[in-house]
DNA sequence: ACCGGAGCTTTCATTGGATGAAAGCTCCGG
DNA sequence: CCGGAGCTTTCATCCAATGAAAGCTCCGGT
């Protein structure tokens, strides 16, 4: 009757909930079970009580899938909708302005996750989502993110393999540490054709008092973008950004550090 | 030491994350655990697993907050993101002609949750909040929610005291009843005061193969507005949403049911 | 109608992860 | 230096969790 020794259940009801991901966001119960690598009484004791609260549900297919209490709660995260609904005015401007693709994204380990979008219809179609993940060499606001991240991460992503996009995608660790370099000494990056060969994008960093918290782009074609007028604005945007994150992000209550700035290396 | 039986792992580690409120998105320790109704070195525990993994995160100033993790997570939810993703390009165009607010909801349980919102600069101001829940029996979307809900829940709504909000509330099940029923025969509900006294709203349903999911409101001004206008925008805008739903939005995978309707009483 | 298989649900005896009292630790203000 | 608040760790105990096995339900093939 081994219970595979070392396995908390709180491991084995967060297993349950990482076996959903953007390409497969519906599953059996065996599948779930499979996925989360948990025998299937088991999965099935965990799963029932999860939909019972509302973290799954299951639809007439029978599958299950990520249910809307899940979805409330996760709304409360600050680093998502949070910062979602302090930065959307303001990419809303952007995009009023250039009628170009604006995208905000925060680090989370290793990759960047994107918070938010505005499409433009006739802009360059982006293969982003909102929620999704990506990693941090090649987009602009991964660069971004890269640049300005603690250099343990740096150094990690560095050591990795970098995933090859474009025939143009820098995949050199000496090359991508002397553009990261530059992006911390001018203070945006520059992603030229690294995803797709069609798209360029400008990003510039948000900053909180803790550091730089997010990045926010302007993905545009790459044949009919200038980088060097983009700049300003994306910059402009990132700065009312970090203003307003100054105040309202992270309130530290009761105690607030006056000039405590011991990060950002 | 008795570990009041009858309570599993998963509910409480549930219960943590139910402890975050919009009011109260970032909780100590020992908050946490008075709201979770813990023992301090159970929550301890849970909350160090619940970090580890990434669906709470710590600040600096020692509080926990809900981690971009499980906001990655929440956002697989069909009646979260999903809608949205789907909605928002009508939602878009709904704000376009008017210059109003525009909402999305979904119910959950007996009240609404709200999943997305347009809110026009110069337009009324609501105080909904992405991801935030609010009464049935008051707003447009609420009342169309409602009204195309099961019996079982209609029953629940009307037996149960209605929130008065302004002096216009209905706040009779009598009166109520008579209005879903008018929902239900005209196509579309309006609410004219009923939450805040300069505010009116017009709602339609949106609807899938299995039924009445969500519903789209615009909320202008009450002096403003002529919801005889409103109202075909809005019923419009619900049904391209509907037939948006019928295709993408619950692919029954492999076998799809031809002609079942068997829902919305 | 019958059979077989896939997938889900329930039972039941067993046990290891979970538990909470208590003690230890850390920080801060007086 | 002391006291208190809040967090962390230890340790002996035990019940929620477990998985093998059997039961159930729904299909699709024959």
């Amino acid at each position: 009757m081994r219970a595979q020794p070392g396995r908390s259940v709180t491991s084995k009801v967060l297993a349950l909930l990482d076996a959903f991901s953007p390409a497969s966001p519906a599953l059996s119960l065996s599948e779930l079970a499979r996925r989360a690598e948990l025998p299937l009484p088991t999965a099935y004791r965990r799963v029932a009580e999860l939909v019972r609260w509302g973290a799954l549900e299951r639809g007439d297919d029978g599958r299950y899938r990520i249910g809307l209490r899940l979805w409330e709660v996760g709304s409360l995260a600050p680093r998502g909708l949070g910062l979602r609904e302090l930065a959307l005015p303001i990419m809303e401007d952007l995009y009023e302005v250039t009628h170009e693709n604006v995208q905000l994204a925060v680090r989370q380990d290793l990759e960047l996750v994107f918070i938010e979008r505005i499409a433009g219809r006739h802009a360059v179609p982006v293969l982003t989502r909102v929620g999704g993940r990506f990693a941090l060499h090649a987009t602009g606001v991964g660069l971004v993110l890269l640049a300005y991240a603690p250099a343990e991460v740096q150094e990690q992503v560095l050591a990795a393999p970098l995933e090859r996009y474009t025939e143009l995608t820098v995949t050199d660790p000496v090359r991508l540490r002397r553009r990261l370099a530059e992006v911390r000494r001018v203070g945006y990056a520059v992603s030229d054709r690294q995803v797709t060969m069609d798209a360029l994008s400008v990003a510039a960093p948000i900053r909180a008092p803790e550091g730089v918290v997010a990045a926010i782009s302007l993905v545009v074609a790459h044949d009919r973008a200038d980088p060097v007028a983009l700049a300003p604005l994306v910059q402009a945007a990132g700065r009312v950004l970090s203003r307003a994150l100054g105040t309202s992000y992270r309130q530290a209550p009761g105690r607030v550090p006056l000039r405590s700035r011991h990060e950002t290396q």
